[in-house]
DNA sequence: ATAGATCATTGGAAGGAGAG
DNA sequence: CTCTCCTTCCAATGATCTAT
């Protein structure tokens, strides 16, 4: 095998890269929003921002209800309708940088592991529903190799959301993620504000 | 105010010991 | 060699404290 040699790239060309990389894979974000993905100072980040609007590589833009500027990839398209059904991970992108799920999705989240047992809000390891464009739900999930079983011992929908349509499509998907990881059954507790529907709905 | 350091919390994976 | 049991270690972010 052959290797080369090629010198590292100065750190402020090295951080434009990264920023363009973070644009490109959020679309629109914040100038914390894309300093965050490959955990680039903010105060670093955001000369650099400028640098790269300056060359015509990102542009700036302005948000709806964002009370920051934005940058814009030049190459992002805007779908027309997004479809999607999937649980997601506490590390997923979609919910990785807080703030801003919470500016896109008005999704509050907390990997509660952390938090000491008697002040969790929904429970140990809770999962954000992902259902079109939207955070519609989250529940608190365990896997009990020993019942065989997979437990969502919490279930909590968001506001404003269609109760039966999310426990529906729910329902689904606890029944993929079982199968995926070879439980033989869901077994839904009673903590929640989804968990009676969602019972009735598997009944 | 803000940044950095430290500790807390569990499941699971990996590896060793010991039994059969 | 295979299996079980046990211990050790690792992963991640949130809460809290300390220092600037």
């Amino acid at each position: 095998a052959e290797t080369r040699t090629v010198a590292s790239p100065p750190e402020d060309e090295a951080q434009r890269a990264l920023l363009l990389t973070a644009a490109r894979c959020h679309g629109v974000g914040t100038a914390a929003d894309l300093a965050d993905y490959f955990r680039i100072r903010p105060a670093e980040a955001h000369p650099r921002l400028e640098e790269l609007v300056a060359d015509g590589r990102l542009s700036r833009c302005t948000v709806e209800g964002w009370s920051v500027p934005a940058y814009r990839h030049p190459g992002v398209v805007i779908p027309k309708q997004v479809e999607g059904r999937a649980l997601l991970s506490p590390f997923d992108p979609v919910v990785w940088f807080r703030p801003r799920a919470e500016r896109l999705f008005g999704f509050r989240y907390r990997v509660e592991i952390y938090v000491p047992a008697g002040k969790r809000e929904f429970g140990y390891y809770v999962l954000p529903f992902l259902l079109g464009d939207r955070l519609v739900a989250r529940v608190d999930l365990k896997a009990d190799r020993a019942g065989d079983r997979l437990l969502a011992r919490g279930v909590f929908v968001e506001s404003g959301e269609d109760r039966e349509e999310v426990a529906g499509e729910l329902s689904s998907e606890l029944d993929r993620l079982a199968s995926f990881l070879d439980l033989n059954e869901v077994v839904v507790g009673r903590r929640g504000n989804l968990a009676k529907t969602l019972r009735a709905v598997r009944a």
